[in-house]
DNA sequence: TAAATAATAGAGAACGTTCTCAGTTAATGG
DNA sequence: CCATTAACTGAGAACGTTCTCTATTATTTA
């Protein structure tokens, strides 16, 4: 039924052996006589419409032509940019991207999973707190490459830094020098993380140490947003300015504000983290800060590719991302 | 290197063959004496931490454990809600899903390729309205079960029809019942699809003929929405309403509105379509109307699981979803 | 032109499974 | 307890490639 090399060496009149050699190596540099068998090879296949089975292939060179992206917040606009912009870049290596999603970090059984079952050639690893051992185990001994982007700086791989503690550090500096506001407090996940890190850093290094607040959620979506506006709103007196862990989770919380009929940024001025698209849109446009999420699909599989065809055999590499800023309506400006 | 199902048959002491049937067929219904075999094969595959390897697998079962899905707008959020929630299922299957992006209808290449290698087992088409008469043929050649959504209905095989005219239309008739508005416009597709042919519809029946215009966008999304609200500005006096292809699309015309200091709803009433979960969230929050990602994507995957298990064979089947109006803000309601 | 060398071709194993089929072993019935 | 039937096992082919290794052929050199 399905056209195979046989078949293709069978119409040429050569031995598979030397279809397959002239089907992936080309037609370059070959022995002046060899070049006529070579394009009676190439014609045949083009006639009968052949294209090599990837599972075979992949059967004996050991290789699935699958590349892993596993990561947290799979709905978030700003992973699908990312994702988007990494398939492409895989389909014109040969490569299927598999995605899979984390929720709170855990349930990362399906890439066990997948490595296991040599699905995957190469796995690209998204804001993935705490990678259990064992897995980080099972990548060597398979000798799997791995690339990760994140806060943390990685040492056992190939890794881009979010410098997320950055990012965020601009923008309480932002909201402190242009705006003048003391009240801010962030709102996001806990106080050893990177973000509220940044935040503490600007607070203290400003002098409003005493102003250090913050608001816990273990969700960064619109919907946990929306809640812990209400929250907020009944624990008593407002801040001036609340400073999100990423534009999703602050959007929502603007969204909750207005609910209540609290302006933002008249009484509370909101800023967020990421730059997805949506944030130029909403009302008011939101403040925010972010890189560019195809420079950083660029970085990433450049390293992962490098990795892969054993083009770079050196040390684990730690490149940082270039931050940009991102001033709209939601701290005050623009308005 | 790997554990191989020899190395569980050998440790068992079955043959391969044997270790095989257990690790398939499990170990109920079998005669007494068979089942301390069936046991001892278990306990080795479990003790030597054997997974099967899916590349050969599939190679003798002549499948690749991939579902593709090939849609437009794969930016957009109402895909990223469908897709993840297919990939659950498809996982929960064995399956991977392999997600592949249409802009304006051509580029269809890959999905040529992916089907062309055997990398695909079933197929999941998603708003695709000029599917070439030869991919339909390779598919049905290579028997590769088709799924798909959309607005017209399919012949070829099973689909969801989403009815987007009566969405459509239904959001007319509200802001002519409702909100006695009469000059509407549409905003997105051209003239002679679903969304704007129920757009017309209700004009027509509802005496209003003479106000029906349209704005046309070959995309829907964001930026275009901005710019066609520009667009809509510049050319003279604005309608009463904008009936917009999709919610994507309305938020960049509220944006664009905004920008110019033109009010929604007080000035302009704004509609959408979808129901993207960010339209809870706008300012002012976006009616629209749209159907169940999850239930869609339930009934996208069970028919074609049906037809890949080959559980159905009759003739192709057009289930019609139910959608749902979402009345918010923008419409000139909940203010 | 013959010998030495370089380039190419082809046979066949290997990859790790599943699955058919012939042969063997256990259960059943009289 | 033996014949019959049913259940199970294992050898080996098959899936469609790539790739090593030996044999062959062309080219170059003396």
């Amino acid at each position: 039924m399905d056209v195979t090399i046989h078949q293709v060496a069978e119409l040429a009149e050569v031995s598979v052996s030397t279809a397959s050699r002239i089907l992936n190596g080309g037609t370059k540099g070959l022995r002046r006589d060899a070049v006529l068998r070579a394009e009676r090879v190439i014609r045949a296949a083009d006639q009968l419409g052949y294209r090599p089975n990837q599972t075979a292939r992949g059967l004996v060179m050991k290789r699935s032509f699958n590349i892993g992206f596993i990561g947290t917040e799979l709905g978030n606009p700003v992973r699908t940019e990312l994702i988007e912009t990494l398939r492409g870049m895989a389909g014109e290596k040969g490569f299927s991207l598999l995605t899979g999603g984390i929720k709170y970090g855990n349930s990362l059984e399906s890439v066990f999973e997948n490595i296991a079952e040599r699905r995957i050639d190469g796995l690209i690893l998204g804001n993935v707190s705490a990678l259990p051992q064992s897995l980080a185990d099972t990548l060597f001994k398979r000798n799997i490459p791995v690339v990760s982007f994140g806060g943390a700086p990685e040492k056992r791989w190939d890794c881009v830094v979010l410098d997320y503690a950055e990012m965020t550090r601009k923008l309480v500096e932002h909201l402190i020098v242009t705006h003048g506001l003391k009240k801010i407090v962030h709102a996001g996940e806990p106080q050893s993380y990177p973000r509220s890190e940044g935040y503490r850093r600007q607070m203290t290094n400003s002098g409003l140490g005493q102003y250090i607040g913050s608001w816990f959620s273990h969700e960064f979506s619109l919907e946990a947003g929306r809640k812990l506006a209400v929250r907020m709103i009944g624990a008593g007196p407002l801040p001036e300015a609340v400073v999100c862990h990423n534009d999703l989770l602050a959007i929502g919380i603007m969204a909750g504000l207005r609910g209540k009929g609290i302006r933002v940024p008249e009484d509370v001025v909101v800023t967020g983290l990421d730059n997805i698209e949506m944030a130029q849109y909403t009302n008011p446009s939101l403040t925010t800060s972010g890189v560019n999420p195809t420079v950083l699909a660029q970085k990433l599989f450049e390293m992962l590719i490098e990795r892969m065809e054993g083009t770079y055999t050196g040390k684990p590499r730690a490149v940082h991302s270039r931050e940009k800023l991102f001033i709209r309506e939601s701290c005050g400006c623009l308005l």
